[in-house]
DNA sequence: ACAGTATATACTATATTTAGTATATACTGT
DNA sequence: ACAGTATATACTAAATATAGTATATACTGT
């Protein structure tokens, strides 16, 4: 993967939103629209050309998508989280306020079981 | 300076190869070119939008534009930078190969002094 | 004032990226 | 088989970025 690649990817801070999530853990689709506040088809094709681009891959769990980072996570990815998480920007505040909600989501989804069946919840870490 | 819009920057690897060359040292434009071996107005275009964009500054040296870093150089490029020499990658020895050329140039052009008068010599770093 | 060198800009053509609407696919529970 | 939910894709319009040619500007030395 070049360098140049995945600069193009982070350049997008809707796309680097995800893969701050992301490094967090898997995540479904629908969980990341809610967090994000994008419509469907945005996130959608964001993931896609991610996943295409060897950042991302995803599995299905009944018709949740779950997307996760790959396994090693890219370490340019890596070195760039870091780094903005320490500096104290408005776009890294942006990035912190996402994990804060994905947290809130995901103890949500988790009491109400009827939203997440049990065997999912102890399998993935979106809900 | 938003983090997107220096992953913009150098998310294409001419502009980052030129960031590479600055970060040893001020090279004026006809240098730049010489070592990057591309045609001046796109060299010239490429920097005007990295000094629009508040990553380089310039100054004239005679008919010489000496273009530099700005001071201090923005964090996130300096940890990039410092992240691709380290890595082993196609991109990375490009770079290298790059401050090779700049060190033999700047010898080079050091050496004729009807290329490079004295006065300049001791002021800037590209010859 | 003029020729030469270095650099920048205007203008245009072309390619790339992004966004939106509509539609298709995959799966679940009844 | 059918309705509902979640996700993906095709197609199109619009915005953005890139590259090339020609021309302009800024300076130097004569």
């Amino acid at each position: 993967m070049e360098a140049s690649e995945i600069y193009k990817c982070i350049a997008d801070p809707q796309r680097l939103r995800i893969i701050n999530l992301l490094e967090a853990g898997p995540l479904c689709v629908c969980h990341m629209q809610e967090i994000l506040e994008v419509p469907q088809v945005k996130m959608s094709k964001q993931l896609s050309s991610m996943k295409q681009l060897g950042l991302l891959e995803a599995h299905r769990e009944g018709t949740w998508m779950i997307y996760k980072l790959v396994d090693p996570v890219e370490g340019l990815i890596t070195a760039n989280l870091c780094y903005l998480r320490e500096a104290a920007c408005a776009e890294c505040n942006q990035l912190k306020r996402d994990l804060t909600k994905r947290e809130k989501l995901i103890l949500k989804v988790t009491k109400i079981e009827n939203d997440c069946p049990q065997e999912v919840c102890e399998q993935i870490a979106c809900c």
